[in-house]
DNA sequence: CTTATAAATGCTCAATTTGAGCATAAATGG
DNA sequence: CCATTTATGCTCAAATTGAGCATTTATAAG
């Protein structure tokens, strides 16, 4: 029994706070569609895959990784072809693993290497912070309803519609937002987004209203968003992306940046007064223009004593 | 830029409600451990990973799989040596690729491929359903204070403390079900599983108390456990695990199995009708010595108009 | 130094959900 | 027929959630 090679690549999606939208690293690539920072895993050097991505990640984005968590390894045939520094012959199968990093700080990037990008210039639809997005009643959803009707059997128009009201609320249905991945999968099959046109070879989409990325990166941030909506809200991740002091508003800010919609902010307080997560310093942030607010700072500890969940997420409507 | 060849493997990690306790696919070897449904990826043969997988389980255990998803993907130096028909060179370095499939039926294994195993075989301290397990008071509590006592600082100390406290819920911290794989690693790592003593080619462990697997592949179920126990809370994934009919009882029952503690009878059922998950069929099932139950079945249109959240576990203490 | 405005906090109250347990109904097995 | 077993219904207090009003403490303008 031996196991034919196959090349893997290590991608990582690396995010930041950001002041008023949540950042993803990517590498400029010129001409070309940017790309996450990623690299070929070579077992002679690395003996484990987090090694081998720190290395890449630090090489071509000039950073230094903090947490890292696996996100999910890809390997359908197609996906790979348009990385143009990489070899998309047959023999050579490249499947790669993607990664999610968190960090404090998008400050110091020496130029040349790395960029902060906003999260919503890759997905606006998933903004709902002021609102509903203009792009889903002025663009996404009359498409969709053309993909569904599109379909030939009414079986066929049936299940489309299912899959559309499900990820993307239709007709009522209500958003949710770790639904992220299933909703840019839908649009990449619905045909409505850059790189499905460019992946068949056509010219054709939504090109204008989101940016693409390479190869199929766009997915593996999709992945990455999913799972940060998720997590956020059963450990306490959203304090790898605070510096050490922060005030509760602006701890608010950033968990509504990510969920991608306002929360209730009394009540956000209150239940995170419950976790007991985090302390006052009884330093206060002058100058704002208002009330100056406490500085407080996350309990690392905190992990010992309660049973550890997220942050509770008092949507506010 | 060009990728050094690394051979992958696809694992499967196969589980079914059974009887009294939850199950696990895994083929026998004669002599040695057993191992999970194996084999390696083959790039020129399997678009996708999936297709491969399905292929290798029903080939090597003789059985169809159906509800599949990602585990995670294993890659550390030195977990694919022990693999008796594998090469475990410098140069070959293997990873793996887990999946977790859920399947409805135990009952026909063809022999001579795959067998039935309760996951308690192998994780004898994850069964609460019938109390605290007597290996935690006799053997596990007693080897993790040892070992936190044999650390060399203080420092280090407090940190094995602290690690056990969080995973074993030691003093009164309370169980948390889903740490499954948190608490492998620590018994790994603490020198207490079999594998650990095989992986550094030494001889002790606690062979007697609990069954270990071919090379990662108990760390691997671990990861299922984990998963699947995590995941039924917020995805209706036990459905996969029943058959068409089922009393509500029968479905306590395998949550119960699953996350391995007894559930409050009423309040289980409570929660269960506000998801709209089930509907009666108005049939009953008879003969069980009691009054028979009503025959239920799955709403798979439910998720259509919930906002499809899983099973309220409603701990019984 | 007063006053409007912007934040930050504090507090209340109804609605809903959870946790626990008692009570009743409908079978089976002597 | 009666004890036993299993299913199901219902109640009640405690805790959590969702919404919104009220107060406090700054800054900025007049």
């Amino acid at each position: 029994m031996s196991i034919p090679p196959v090349a893997v690549g290590l991608n990582a999606v690396v995010m930041a706070a950001g002041e008023t939208a949540p950042q993803v690293l990517v590498v400029p690539r010129g001409e070309e569609e940017p790309a996450l920072p990623f690299g070929p895993f070579d077992p002679a050097r690395h003996r484990t895959f987090e090694i081998g991505l720190r290395e890449w990640v630090s090489e071509q984005a000039h950073f230094q990784l903090g947490y890292v968590e696996q996100l999910y390894t890809f390997g359908d045939r197609g996906r790979e072809a348009p990385l143009a520094d990489l070899p998309s012959s047959e023999e050579a199968r490249i499947i790669s693993i993607g990664y999610l990093a968190l960090t404090p700080d998008t400050a110091d990037l020496p130029s040349g290497g790395g960029e902060w990008q906003s999260w919503y210039r890759f997905f606006p639809w998933e903004d709902w912070r002021t609102g509903k997005p203009a792009i889903l009643d002025g663009q996404i959803e009359p498409a969709l309803r053309r993909w569904i009707d599109e379909a030939e059997t009414e079986g066929r128009r049936e299940a489309r519609r299912d899959r559309a009201r499900l990820t993307f609320g239709l007709d009522g249905r209500g958003w949710n937002e770790e639904r992220c991945l299933d909703r840019y999968e839908l649009l990449y099959s619905s045909g409505l987004i850059t790189e499905a046109a460019r992946d068949r070879r056509e010219a054709q989409g939504m090109t204008a209203v989101s940016r693409s990325m390479a190869s199929d990166h766009r997915r593996i941030v999709a992945t990455a968003i999913s799972r940060l909506r998720g997590k956020i809200k059963y450990r306490p991740v959203v304090f790898e992306l605070m510096p050490d002091l922060f005030t509760l508003s602006r701890l608010q800010q950033v968990v509504e940046s990510i969920v991608g919609f306002p929360l209730h902010k009394q009540n956000f307080r209150r239940a995170l007064d419950r976790t007991g997560f985090v302390e006052g310093t009884g330093k206060v942030l002058a100058g704002t223009g208002g009330r100056p607010a406490e500085l407080f700072r996350y309990r690392r500890d905190a992990v010992r004593d309660t049973q550890a969940t997220g942050i509770t997420i008092p949507r506010s409507r």
